[in-house]
DNA sequence: CCTTGCGGTTGACGCAGCGTCAACCTCTAC
DNA sequence: GTAGAGGTTGACGCTGCGTCAACCGCAAGG
Protein backbone atom coordinates (compact mmCIF):
# COMPACT_ATOMS: atom_id res chain seq x y z
CA UNK A 1 0.00 0.00 0.00
CA UNK A 2 1.39 3.44 -0.93
CA UNK A 3 0.22 6.72 -0.13
CA UNK A 4 0.06 10.31 -1.53
CA UNK A 5 2.86 13.37 -0.68
CA UNK A 6 -0.59 14.49 1.22
CA UNK A 7 -0.99 11.38 3.06
CA UNK A 8 1.69 11.16 4.34
CA UNK A 9 2.25 14.82 4.88
CA UNK A 10 -0.86 14.72 7.32
CA UNK A 11 0.16 11.20 9.12
CA UNK A 12 3.47 13.01 10.02
CA UNK A 13 2.43 16.19 10.99
CA UNK A 14 4.81 18.40 8.35
CA UNK A 15 3.92 20.26 5.35
CA UNK A 16 4.69 18.39 1.95
CA UNK A 17 6.96 21.22 0.95
CA UNK A 18 8.95 19.65 3.59
CA UNK A 19 8.59 16.27 1.87
CA UNK A 20 9.66 17.85 -0.98
CA UNK A 21 12.69 19.74 -0.02
CA UNK A 22 13.84 15.80 1.87
CA UNK A 23 13.35 14.41 -1.97
CA UNK A 24 15.18 17.17 -3.14
CA UNK A 25 18.04 17.29 -1.03
CA UNK A 26 18.38 13.15 -1.15
CA UNK A 27 16.86 12.77 2.56
CA UNK A 28 13.82 11.00 1.84
CA UNK A 29 13.36 9.65 -1.69
CA UNK A 30 9.70 8.62 -2.57
CA UNK A 31 9.19 4.51 -3.29
CA UNK A 32 8.08 5.48 -6.40
CA UNK A 33 6.81 7.69 -9.20
CA UNK A 34 3.62 7.92 -10.87
CA UNK A 35 2.39 9.64 -13.57
CA UNK A 36 2.52 13.24 -14.40
CA UNK A 37 5.75 12.58 -11.40
CA UNK A 38 3.42 12.02 -8.72
CA UNK A 39 5.60 10.81 -5.63
CA UNK A 40 4.23 8.09 -3.63
CA UNK A 41 5.31 6.53 -0.86
CA UNK A 42 5.49 3.35 1.57
CA UNK A 43 5.49 1.87 4.41
CA UNK A 44 9.50 1.43 4.37
CA UNK A 45 9.64 5.27 3.32
CA UNK A 46 7.18 6.52 6.00
CA UNK A 47 9.46 4.48 8.60
CA UNK A 48 12.14 6.39 7.28
CA UNK A 49 10.58 10.20 7.91
CA UNK A 50 9.82 8.52 11.15
CA UNK A 51 13.58 8.07 12.06
CA UNK A 52 13.98 11.72 10.32
CA UNK A 53 12.10 13.33 12.53
CA UNK A 54 12.71 11.93 15.43
CA UNK A 55 16.55 13.14 14.87
CA UNK A 56 15.11 15.84 13.57
CA UNK A 57 13.61 16.98 17.21
CA UNK A 58 16.30 16.15 18.84
CA UNK A 59 18.55 18.83 16.68
CA UNK A 60 20.17 16.89 14.38
CA UNK A 61 21.16 18.47 11.32
CA UNK A 62 19.39 17.28 8.35
CA UNK A 63 23.23 15.77 6.95
CA UNK A 64 24.04 14.09 10.04
CA UNK A 65 20.32 12.52 9.96
CA UNK A 66 21.16 11.31 6.25
CA UNK A 67 24.57 10.14 7.15
CA UNK A 68 23.08 7.65 10.06
CA UNK A 69 20.00 6.42 8.19
CA UNK A 70 22.19 5.85 5.13
CA UNK A 71 25.10 3.89 6.61
CA UNK A 72 23.98 2.49 9.25
CA UNK A 73 26.27 5.02 11.24
CA UNK A 74 26.43 5.05 15.21
CA UNK A 75 23.56 6.67 15.96
CA UNK A 76 24.07 7.19 19.62
CA UNK A 77 27.50 8.45 18.66
CA UNK A 78 25.83 11.04 16.78
CA UNK A 79 23.39 11.99 19.32
CA UNK A 80 26.20 12.45 22.18
CA UNK A 81 28.50 14.36 19.83
CA UNK A 82 25.01 16.45 19.17
CA UNK A 83 24.67 16.40 22.70
CA UNK A 84 27.92 18.16 23.06
CA UNK A 85 27.59 20.76 21.17
CA UNK A 86 23.75 21.43 22.64
CA UNK A 87 25.63 21.67 26.10
CA UNK A 88 27.66 23.86 24.52
CA UNK A 89 25.00 25.99 23.38
CA UNK A 90 23.45 25.84 26.67
CA UNK A 91 26.58 27.51 28.21
CA UNK A 92 27.31 30.34 25.40
CA UNK A 93 23.75 31.10 26.23
CA UNK A 94 23.89 31.05 29.72
CA UNK A 95 27.04 33.54 29.63
CA UNK A 96 25.37 35.94 27.29
CA UNK A 97 22.37 35.93 29.09
CA UNK A 98 24.46 37.01 32.39
CA UNK A 99 25.98 39.00 30.04
CA UNK A 100 22.74 40.98 29.10
CA UNK A 101 21.54 41.07 32.28
CA UNK A 102 24.90 43.03 33.52
CA UNK A 103 24.18 45.47 30.87
CA UNK A 104 20.27 46.15 31.39
CA UNK A 105 21.53 46.90 35.03
CA UNK A 106 24.37 48.79 34.17
CA UNK A 107 22.55 50.94 32.09
CA UNK A 108 19.92 51.44 34.35
CA UNK A 109 21.98 52.63 37.18
CA UNK A 110 23.87 54.40 34.67
CA UNK A 111 21.33 56.75 33.35
CA UNK A 112 21.30 57.84 36.47
CA UNK A 113 24.89 58.59 36.33
CA UNK A 114 24.60 59.92 33.49
CA UNK A 115 22.51 62.69 34.99
CA UNK A 116 24.78 63.41 37.50
CA UNK A 117 27.40 64.07 35.40
CA UNK A 118 25.79 66.37 33.51
CA UNK A 119 24.79 68.38 36.35
CA UNK A 120 28.51 68.87 37.04
CA UNK A 121 29.12 69.48 33.50
CA UNK A 122 31.28 66.75 32.99
CA UNK A 123 31.54 65.25 29.92
CA UNK A 124 31.46 61.72 30.31
CA UNK A 125 31.62 61.02 26.37
CA UNK A 126 34.31 62.88 25.32
CA UNK A 127 36.62 61.20 28.32
CA UNK A 128 35.74 58.24 26.51
CA UNK A 129 36.63 58.60 23.00
CA UNK A 130 39.65 60.51 23.64
CA UNK A 131 40.54 56.64 25.15
CA UNK A 132 39.56 54.96 22.11
CA UNK A 133 41.46 56.43 19.55
CA UNK A 134 44.12 56.67 21.88
CA UNK A 135 44.10 52.69 21.97
CA UNK A 136 43.58 52.73 18.46
CA UNK A 137 46.51 54.59 17.93
CA UNK A 138 49.02 52.11 20.40
CA UNK A 139 47.64 49.30 18.43
CA UNK A 140 48.94 51.08 15.57
CA UNK A 141 52.45 51.66 16.76
CA UNK A 142 52.26 48.60 18.55
CA UNK A 143 51.38 46.53 15.53
CA UNK A 144 53.38 47.91 13.16
CA UNK A 145 56.91 49.05 13.60
CA UNK A 146 57.56 48.34 17.40
CA UNK A 147 56.31 44.47 16.96
CA UNK A 148 58.62 43.70 14.05
CA UNK A 149 61.37 45.24 15.11
CA UNK A 150 61.42 43.00 18.29
CA UNK A 151 62.45 39.77 16.55
CA UNK A 152 61.28 36.40 16.98
CA UNK A 153 63.11 36.12 20.13
CA UNK A 154 62.28 39.09 22.06
CA UNK A 155 58.14 38.50 20.62
CA UNK A 156 58.03 35.35 22.39
CA UNK A 157 59.12 36.77 25.27
CA UNK A 158 56.73 39.51 25.05
CA UNK A 159 53.80 36.67 24.35
CA UNK A 160 54.84 35.05 27.11
CA UNK A 161 54.90 38.05 29.63
CA UNK A 162 51.62 39.25 28.44
CA UNK A 163 50.16 35.74 29.11
CA UNK A 164 51.82 35.54 32.72
CA UNK A 165 49.95 38.91 33.39
CA UNK A 166 46.62 37.85 32.35
CA UNK A 167 46.65 34.39 34.26
CA UNK A 168 47.89 36.13 37.13
CA UNK A 169 45.05 38.83 37.10
CA UNK A 170 42.59 36.20 36.53
CA UNK A 171 44.20 33.98 40.05
CA UNK A 172 43.71 37.66 41.84
CA UNK A 173 40.15 37.81 40.86
CA UNK A 174 39.07 34.64 41.53
CA UNK A 175 41.00 34.29 45.04
CA UNK A 176 38.22 36.97 46.41
CA UNK A 177 41.13 39.34 47.96
CA UNK A 178 41.19 43.29 47.78
CA UNK A 179 41.40 45.38 44.73
CA UNK A 180 43.38 47.51 47.16
CA UNK A 181 45.40 45.05 48.76
CA UNK A 182 49.30 44.96 48.34
CA UNK A 183 49.14 41.71 45.96
CA UNK A 184 46.74 43.42 43.95
CA UNK A 185 48.28 46.72 43.79
CA UNK A 186 52.09 44.59 43.12
CA UNK A 187 50.10 42.96 40.01
CA UNK A 188 49.16 46.73 39.55
CA UNK A 189 52.18 48.02 39.35
CA UNK A 190 53.68 45.05 36.95
CA UNK A 191 50.19 45.91 34.38
CA UNK A 192 51.76 49.90 34.34
CA UNK A 193 55.26 49.03 33.88
CA UNK A 194 53.61 46.23 31.16
CA UNK A 195 52.26 49.33 29.61
CA UNK A 196 55.29 51.44 29.67
CA UNK A 197 56.90 48.97 27.40
CA UNK A 198 54.65 49.55 25.03
CA UNK A 199 55.86 52.84 22.44
CA UNK A 200 53.28 55.24 21.94
CA UNK A 201 52.04 55.11 25.32
CA UNK A 202 51.11 58.30 26.87
CA UNK A 203 53.86 58.74 29.61
CA UNK A 204 56.21 55.69 28.33
CA UNK A 205 59.16 58.11 27.97
CA UNK A 206 59.13 58.27 31.98
CA UNK A 207 58.78 54.23 31.65
CA UNK A 208 55.40 53.82 33.13
CA UNK A 209 51.69 55.64 31.54
CA UNK A 210 49.82 58.65 32.79
CA UNK A 211 47.09 58.52 34.96
CA UNK A 212 44.62 59.26 32.91
CA UNK A 213 45.92 57.05 30.12
CA UNK A 214 45.83 54.03 32.78
CA UNK A 215 42.54 54.69 34.20
CA UNK A 216 40.75 55.12 30.73
CA UNK A 217 42.10 52.21 29.75
CA UNK A 218 40.91 50.07 32.94
CA UNK A 219 37.80 51.51 32.42
CA UNK A 220 37.78 49.98 28.79
CA UNK A 221 38.72 46.80 30.22
CA UNK A 222 35.30 46.47 31.91
CA UNK A 223 32.76 48.30 29.05
CA UNK A 224 34.36 46.60 26.08
CA UNK A 225 34.07 42.46 26.41
CA UNK A 226 36.87 41.65 23.79
CA UNK A 227 39.31 42.83 26.52
CA UNK A 228 36.70 41.64 29.34
CA UNK A 229 37.39 38.36 28.41
CA UNK A 230 41.43 38.33 28.50
CA UNK A 231 40.81 39.06 32.43
CA UNK A 232 37.99 36.61 32.87
CA UNK A 233 34.71 38.27 31.42
CA UNK A 234 33.15 41.50 33.05
CA UNK A 235 33.70 40.23 36.95
CA UNK A 236 37.77 39.69 36.29
CA UNK A 237 37.86 43.28 34.26
CA UNK A 238 36.48 45.12 37.14
CA UNK A 239 38.82 43.61 39.52
CA UNK A 240 41.49 44.35 37.41
CA UNK A 241 39.88 48.33 36.72
CA UNK A 242 39.40 48.91 40.18
CA UNK A 243 43.11 47.67 41.60
CA UNK A 244 44.56 49.75 38.31
CA UNK A 245 42.18 52.81 39.61
CA UNK A 246 43.59 52.51 42.76
CA UNK A 247 46.79 52.20 41.75
CA UNK A 248 46.71 55.32 39.40
CA UNK A 249 45.89 57.40 41.83
CA UNK A 250 48.23 56.43 44.62
CA UNK A 251 51.34 56.60 42.20
CA UNK A 252 50.76 59.02 39.14
CA UNK B 1 41.03 62.31 11.53
CA UNK B 2 39.27 59.80 9.53
CA UNK B 3 40.30 56.26 8.86
CA UNK B 4 40.38 53.98 5.90
CA UNK B 5 38.04 51.08 6.12
CA UNK B 6 40.66 48.35 6.83
CA UNK B 7 41.85 51.02 9.52
CA UNK B 8 38.72 50.84 11.38
CA UNK B 9 38.42 46.92 10.16
CA UNK B 10 41.89 46.09 12.59
CA UNK B 11 41.14 48.47 15.10
CA UNK B 12 37.21 46.78 15.82
CA UNK B 13 38.44 43.59 15.02
CA UNK B 14 35.80 42.67 12.45
CA UNK B 15 36.37 42.04 8.43
CA UNK B 16 36.15 44.91 6.26
CA UNK B 17 33.61 42.80 3.93
CA UNK B 18 31.73 43.31 7.61
CA UNK B 19 31.98 46.65 7.50
CA UNK B 20 30.75 47.34 3.75
CA UNK B 21 27.91 45.20 5.22
CA UNK B 22 26.79 47.02 7.70
CA UNK B 23 27.05 50.23 5.05
CA UNK B 24 25.26 48.00 2.72
CA UNK B 25 22.33 47.60 4.96
CA UNK B 26 22.27 51.51 6.43
CA UNK B 27 23.59 50.08 9.77
CA UNK B 28 27.12 52.16 9.48
CA UNK B 29 27.25 54.64 6.46
CA UNK B 30 31.12 55.65 6.26
CA UNK B 31 31.18 59.44 7.34
CA UNK B 32 32.12 60.02 3.99
CA UNK B 33 33.47 58.92 0.28
CA UNK B 34 36.78 59.70 -1.26
CA UNK B 35 37.25 59.57 -4.58
CA UNK B 36 36.75 56.25 -6.15
CA UNK B 37 33.97 55.42 -3.68
CA UNK B 38 36.95 54.84 -0.92
CA UNK B 39 34.99 54.75 2.57
CA UNK B 40 36.22 56.43 5.43
CA UNK B 41 35.38 56.45 8.72
CA UNK B 42 35.55 59.53 11.48
CA UNK B 43 35.57 59.42 15.25
CA UNK B 44 31.70 59.48 15.84
CA UNK B 45 31.83 56.23 13.18
CA UNK B 46 34.53 54.31 15.34
CA UNK B 47 32.63 55.41 18.15
CA UNK B 48 28.94 54.00 16.61
CA UNK B 49 30.76 50.66 15.28
CA UNK B 50 31.71 50.17 18.78
CA UNK B 51 28.54 50.69 20.00
CA UNK B 52 27.02 48.14 17.58
CA UNK B 53 29.32 45.41 18.40
CA UNK B 54 29.07 45.35 22.17
CA UNK B 55 25.21 44.63 20.92
CA UNK B 56 26.06 42.32 18.79
CA UNK B 57 27.96 40.49 21.19
CA UNK B 58 25.25 40.75 23.45
CA UNK B 59 23.35 38.67 20.38
CA UNK B 60 20.79 41.95 19.40
CA UNK B 61 20.17 41.39 15.81
CA UNK B 62 21.29 43.79 14.02
CA UNK B 63 17.90 45.64 12.74
CA UNK B 64 17.00 46.05 16.77
CA UNK B 65 20.79 47.35 17.11
CA UNK B 66 19.79 49.51 14.15
CA UNK B 67 16.65 50.91 15.69
CA UNK B 68 17.60 51.70 18.92
CA UNK B 69 21.09 53.46 17.58
CA UNK B 70 19.05 55.73 14.98
CA UNK B 71 15.89 56.36 17.56
CA UNK B 72 17.51 57.13 20.62
CA UNK B 73 15.38 54.00 21.15
CA UNK B 74 14.72 52.19 24.76
CA UNK B 75 17.98 50.26 24.96
CA UNK B 76 17.09 48.51 27.91
CA UNK B 77 14.16 47.46 27.09
CA UNK B 78 15.11 46.13 24.17
CA UNK B 79 17.91 44.31 25.82
CA UNK B 80 15.13 43.22 28.21
CA UNK B 81 12.87 41.52 25.28
CA UNK B 82 16.11 40.06 23.97
CA UNK B 83 16.39 38.53 27.58
CA UNK B 84 13.12 36.88 27.36
CA UNK B 85 14.06 35.70 23.91
CA UNK B 86 17.22 34.50 25.22
CA UNK B 87 15.47 32.67 28.02
CA UNK B 88 12.98 31.05 25.82
CA UNK B 89 16.02 29.38 23.88
CA UNK B 90 17.26 28.43 27.10
CA UNK B 91 14.27 26.52 28.18
CA UNK B 92 14.17 25.13 24.84
CA UNK B 93 17.43 24.04 24.66
CA UNK B 94 17.29 22.45 28.26
CA UNK B 95 14.16 20.21 27.11
CA UNK B 96 15.90 19.47 23.98
CA UNK B 97 19.29 18.26 25.99
CA UNK B 98 16.93 16.20 28.71
CA UNK B 99 15.31 14.80 25.53
CA UNK B 100 18.34 13.55 23.84
CA UNK B 101 19.31 12.33 26.73
CA UNK B 102 16.45 9.87 27.44
CA UNK B 103 17.24 8.99 23.69
CA UNK B 104 20.61 7.86 24.20
CA UNK B 105 19.98 6.32 27.16
CA UNK B 106 17.22 4.56 25.82
CA UNK B 107 19.58 3.21 22.91
CA UNK B 108 22.54 2.13 24.80
CA UNK B 109 20.07 0.16 27.11
CA UNK B 110 19.31 -2.03 24.39
CA UNK B 111 18.59 -2.17 20.84
CA UNK B 112 15.45 -4.16 21.87
CA UNK B 113 13.67 -1.49 23.14
CA UNK B 114 14.88 0.65 20.15
CA UNK B 115 13.65 -2.06 17.55
CA UNK B 116 10.30 -1.66 18.83
CA UNK B 117 10.50 2.40 19.15
CA UNK B 118 11.60 2.22 15.36
CA UNK B 119 8.69 0.62 14.38
CA UNK B 120 5.83 2.81 16.15
CA UNK B 121 8.03 5.69 16.27
CA UNK B 122 4.76 7.52 16.70
CA UNK B 123 4.46 6.64 19.77
CA UNK B 124 8.14 8.30 20.73
CA UNK B 125 7.17 11.05 19.15
CA UNK B 126 4.20 11.90 20.69
CA UNK B 127 5.03 11.28 23.89
CA UNK B 128 8.01 13.35 23.94
CA UNK B 129 6.04 15.91 22.45
CA UNK B 130 3.39 15.58 25.12
CA UNK B 131 5.70 15.97 27.48
CA UNK B 132 7.30 19.28 26.53
CA UNK B 133 3.69 20.29 25.42
CA UNK B 134 2.45 19.75 28.68
CA UNK B 135 4.83 21.42 30.97
CA UNK B 136 3.99 24.71 29.40
CA UNK B 137 0.53 24.28 29.57
CA UNK B 138 0.66 23.57 33.53
CA UNK B 139 2.98 26.65 33.93
CA UNK B 140 -0.03 28.54 32.29
CA UNK B 141 -2.19 27.10 34.02
CA UNK B 142 -0.35 27.16 38.00
CA UNK B 143 0.74 31.04 36.83
CA UNK B 144 -2.62 32.01 35.94
CA UNK B 145 -5.80 31.32 37.45
CA UNK B 146 -4.78 28.53 39.88
CA UNK B 147 -2.68 30.58 41.64
CA UNK B 148 -4.83 33.62 41.93
CA UNK B 149 -7.85 31.22 42.62
CA UNK B 150 -6.00 30.26 45.90
CA UNK B 151 -5.74 33.50 47.87
CA UNK B 152 -2.48 34.68 50.04
CA UNK B 153 -3.43 32.42 53.05
CA UNK B 154 -3.25 29.17 50.66
CA UNK B 155 -0.38 30.43 48.14
CA UNK B 156 1.88 31.03 51.83
CA UNK B 157 0.92 27.70 52.60
CA UNK B 158 2.22 26.33 49.05
CA UNK B 159 5.08 28.33 49.23
CA UNK B 160 5.98 26.71 52.22
CA UNK B 161 5.50 23.13 51.17
CA UNK B 162 7.17 23.75 47.49
CA UNK B 163 10.16 25.35 50.16
CA UNK B 164 10.54 22.62 52.95
CA UNK B 165 10.30 20.00 49.56
CA UNK B 166 13.30 21.45 48.40
CA UNK B 167 15.41 21.53 51.43
CA UNK B 168 14.30 18.30 52.12
CA UNK B 169 15.79 16.88 48.98
CA UNK B 170 18.85 19.02 49.45
CA UNK B 171 19.14 17.39 53.01
CA UNK B 172 18.78 14.11 51.37
CA UNK B 173 21.11 14.62 48.91
CA UNK B 174 24.31 15.43 50.96
CA UNK B 175 23.70 12.91 53.24
CA UNK B 176 24.79 10.37 50.53
CA UNK B 177 21.25 7.96 50.85
CA UNK B 178 20.74 6.13 47.83
CA UNK B 179 18.16 7.45 45.80
CA UNK B 180 16.54 4.17 46.02
CA UNK B 181 16.53 4.35 49.60
CA UNK B 182 13.21 4.06 51.79
CA UNK B 183 14.30 7.88 52.90
CA UNK B 184 14.31 9.09 49.27
CA UNK B 185 11.63 7.42 47.68
CA UNK B 186 9.58 8.54 50.70
CA UNK B 187 10.46 12.29 49.27
CA UNK B 188 9.51 11.04 45.81
CA UNK B 189 6.46 10.01 46.87
CA UNK B 190 5.98 13.66 48.57
CA UNK B 191 7.28 15.11 45.14
CA UNK B 192 4.57 13.07 43.31
CA UNK B 193 2.00 14.20 45.81
CA UNK B 194 2.92 17.54 45.48
CA UNK B 195 2.93 17.65 41.21
CA UNK B 196 0.06 16.11 41.79
CA UNK B 197 -1.69 19.31 43.79
CA UNK B 198 -0.99 21.48 40.25
CA UNK B 199 -3.96 21.37 38.14
CA UNK B 200 -2.98 20.33 34.18
CA UNK B 201 -0.59 18.02 35.35
CA UNK B 202 -1.06 14.97 33.49
CA UNK B 203 -2.89 12.36 35.75
CA UNK B 204 -3.17 14.66 38.59
CA UNK B 205 -6.92 13.92 38.56
CA UNK B 206 -5.71 10.82 40.00
CA UNK B 207 -3.45 12.80 42.33
CA UNK B 208 -0.23 11.46 40.79
CA UNK B 209 1.58 12.43 37.94
CA UNK B 210 1.10 9.93 35.21
CA UNK B 211 4.82 8.19 34.94
CA UNK B 212 6.09 9.53 31.58
CA UNK B 213 5.81 12.75 33.03
CA UNK B 214 7.47 12.38 35.84
CA UNK B 215 10.21 10.89 34.30
CA UNK B 216 9.96 14.05 31.49
CA UNK B 217 10.01 16.42 34.75
CA UNK B 218 12.71 14.78 36.59
CA UNK B 219 15.21 14.86 33.83
CA UNK B 220 14.64 18.20 32.87
CA UNK B 221 15.67 19.50 36.46
CA UNK B 222 19.53 18.00 35.52
CA UNK B 223 19.01 19.72 32.28
CA UNK B 224 18.08 22.73 32.83
CA UNK B 225 20.35 25.12 35.33
CA UNK B 226 17.28 27.22 36.71
CA UNK B 227 15.18 24.19 38.04
CA UNK B 228 18.62 22.22 39.52
CA UNK B 229 19.43 25.28 41.73
CA UNK B 230 16.32 24.55 43.40
CA UNK B 231 17.68 21.24 44.32
CA UNK B 232 21.22 22.11 44.96
CA UNK B 233 22.64 22.43 41.85
CA UNK B 234 23.23 19.66 39.20
CA UNK B 235 24.24 17.07 41.78
CA UNK B 236 21.84 18.00 43.85
CA UNK B 237 19.55 17.63 40.95
CA UNK B 238 21.08 14.47 39.62
CA UNK B 239 19.70 12.77 42.95
CA UNK B 240 16.51 14.15 42.46
CA UNK B 241 16.04 12.74 39.46
CA UNK B 242 17.41 9.01 40.10
CA UNK B 243 14.98 9.07 43.08
CA UNK B 244 12.24 10.33 40.93
CA UNK B 245 13.29 7.52 37.91
CA UNK B 246 13.33 4.94 40.52
CA UNK B 247 10.14 6.01 41.87
CA UNK B 248 8.20 6.31 39.11
CA UNK B 249 9.01 2.97 37.55
CA UNK B 250 7.81 1.08 40.75
CA UNK B 251 4.87 2.62 41.41
CA UNK B 252 3.27 5.12 38.47
C1' DC C 1 57.11 52.24 -19.59
C1' DC C 2 55.51 48.20 -17.83
C1' DT C 3 54.75 45.11 -14.16
C1' DT C 4 53.63 43.91 -9.50
C1' DG C 5 51.23 44.40 -5.47
C1' DC C 6 48.29 46.46 -2.18
C1' DG C 7 43.94 48.24 -1.07
C1' DG C 8 39.78 49.60 -2.60
C1' DT C 9 35.22 48.90 -5.23
C1' DT C 10 30.71 46.42 -6.62
C1' DG C 11 28.13 42.23 -7.48
C1' DA C 12 26.71 37.54 -6.53
C1' DC C 13 26.65 32.82 -4.58
C1' DG C 14 26.48 29.93 -0.39
C1' DC C 15 24.73 28.20 4.01
C1' DA C 16 19.98 25.66 6.88
C1' DG C 17 15.50 24.56 6.43
C1' DC C 18 11.98 25.16 4.83
C1' DG C 19 7.51 29.02 4.01
C1' DT C 20 5.42 31.10 0.45
C1' DC C 21 4.01 32.56 -3.88
C1' DA C 22 3.69 31.60 -8.98
C1' DA C 23 2.61 29.21 -13.08
C1' DC C 24 1.18 25.15 -14.91
C1' DC C 25 -0.76 20.10 -15.22
C1' DT C 26 -4.23 16.27 -14.40
C1' DC C 27 -8.00 13.97 -12.85
C1' DT C 28 -12.66 13.88 -11.11
C1' DA C 29 -17.25 15.54 -10.19
C1' DC C 30 -21.12 18.24 -11.32
C1' DG D 1 -17.32 22.61 -20.02
C1' DT D 2 -15.63 24.06 -16.02
C1' DA D 3 -14.48 24.39 -11.31
C1' DG D 4 -11.82 22.41 -7.67
C1' DA D 5 -8.61 19.41 -5.36
C1' DG D 6 -4.13 17.91 -5.41
C1' DG D 7 -0.02 17.46 -7.85
C1' DT D 8 4.34 19.31 -10.18
C1' DT D 9 8.70 22.33 -10.77
C1' DG D 10 11.11 26.63 -10.06
C1' DA D 11 12.54 30.59 -7.45
C1' DC D 12 12.76 34.17 -3.78
C1' DG D 13 13.14 35.21 1.26
C1' DC D 14 15.29 35.05 5.87
C1' DT D 15 20.37 35.96 8.92
C1' DG D 16 25.01 37.57 8.80
C1' DC D 17 28.31 37.66 6.82
C1' DG D 18 32.61 34.42 4.18
C1' DT D 19 34.34 33.89 -0.07
C1' DC D 20 35.34 34.23 -4.79
C1' DA D 21 35.34 37.13 -9.08
C1' DA D 22 36.34 40.97 -11.93
C1' DC D 23 37.82 45.40 -12.10
C1' DC D 24 40.13 50.14 -10.77
C1' DG D 25 43.91 53.39 -8.97
C1' DC D 26 48.18 54.41 -7.13
C1' DA D 27 53.08 53.83 -5.80
C1' DA D 28 57.55 51.44 -6.08
C1' DG D 29 60.98 48.79 -8.70
C1' DG D 30 63.21 46.76 -12.97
Amino acid sequence: MTRSIQDVARLAGVSSRTLRHYDQIGLLPPSGNGPGGLRHYDAAAVRRLQRILLLRDLGLPLTDIGRVLDEQADEAGALRRHLDQLRDEQDRLARQIASVERTVTAIEKGEQLMAEDMLDGFDHTQYEQEVTERWGADAYAKSDAWWRGLGPEKQKEWQARTRELGEAWGRAAQSGIDPTSDEAQALAARHAEWLGGIPGTPGSERDRPTKEYLVGLAEMYVADPRFAKNYGGTEGATFVRDALVAYAERNL
